[in-house]
DNA sequence: GGGCTGATCAACCGAACGGTTGACAACGTC
DNA sequence: GACGTTGTCAACCGTTCGGTTGATCAGCCC
């Protein structure tokens, strides 16, 4: 119930099933069974992944009765891209530096080989 | 070797040291040796971490002398922002379109209530 | 060459993970 | 109230994961 760690959100992200599993609420809500149609594994199976996805604040479940329509939680994947693209931005920032002082050297045979 | 794939990424900033160490080598390259510094485990296990890193294409390893400087790509990072990229805004039209609809209903009694 | 340093390889260990099956709770329907 | 549907809980199983220790390789320096 806290807020949601980053180590909760890569990990739930790292299984290809619960990456479909978003992909597929991106379209809209669905049920578990729903969810599960796709796939050649049990119920049981995919509703963990669903606890997974929730426990990672990805998705919400709500109550429909004995349906349990599953929903796209938007404002985590913010925290993610927040991440990368700090640390994106810095390397980069590096990278055009170094980029820039290698531009200004003068042809130098102490410098090593490119990787082709 | 191949196209890194989003499992490995995705599983390899999964684990918080893991994730460390890309936030540290953003500041610029650093040995094996220097990266395991800060953490309380053996070398051997930073060596692995950085392996998985370098699995999953995030970073490269070169060669200078005994050393390994270890050095953040940061092409891959784009791989996982156009990801979640797609999926966020898909979630977040839907979530704004019903938002209008929802705006633009009147006062229903056959609609279900609202949760709180 | 001998020794130190830097890093990896290999084998092993316990915990966590993804999957299974079986039981069961909750709800709508007949 | 019995039944079918939907989903979760619980126990179990094999594999993967993060960690360890010990051995080994590669390269500098005296």
């Amino acid at each position: 119930m806290g807020a949601p760690q980053l180590d909760d959100v890569f990990s739930a992200l790292a299984d290809p099933t619960r990456r479909d599993i978003v992909a597929r609420l991106a379209d809209g809500d669905a049920t578990v069974t729903e969810l599960a149609g796709p796939y050649d594994v049990s119920i049981q199976a995919v509703s963990k992944h669903i606890s997974v996805l929730e426990d990672a604040g990805l998705v919400s479940k709500t109550v429909d009765a004995q349906r349990r329509p599953v929903h796209l939680e938007a404002e985590v994947f913010d925290l993610m891209t927040k991440w990368i693209e700090r640390y994106r931005r810095r390397a980069e920032q590096r990278y055009r530096r170094l980029d820039r002082v290698l531009a200004a050297m003068p042809d130098d045979p102490s410098d090593d080989h490119d990787d082709t």
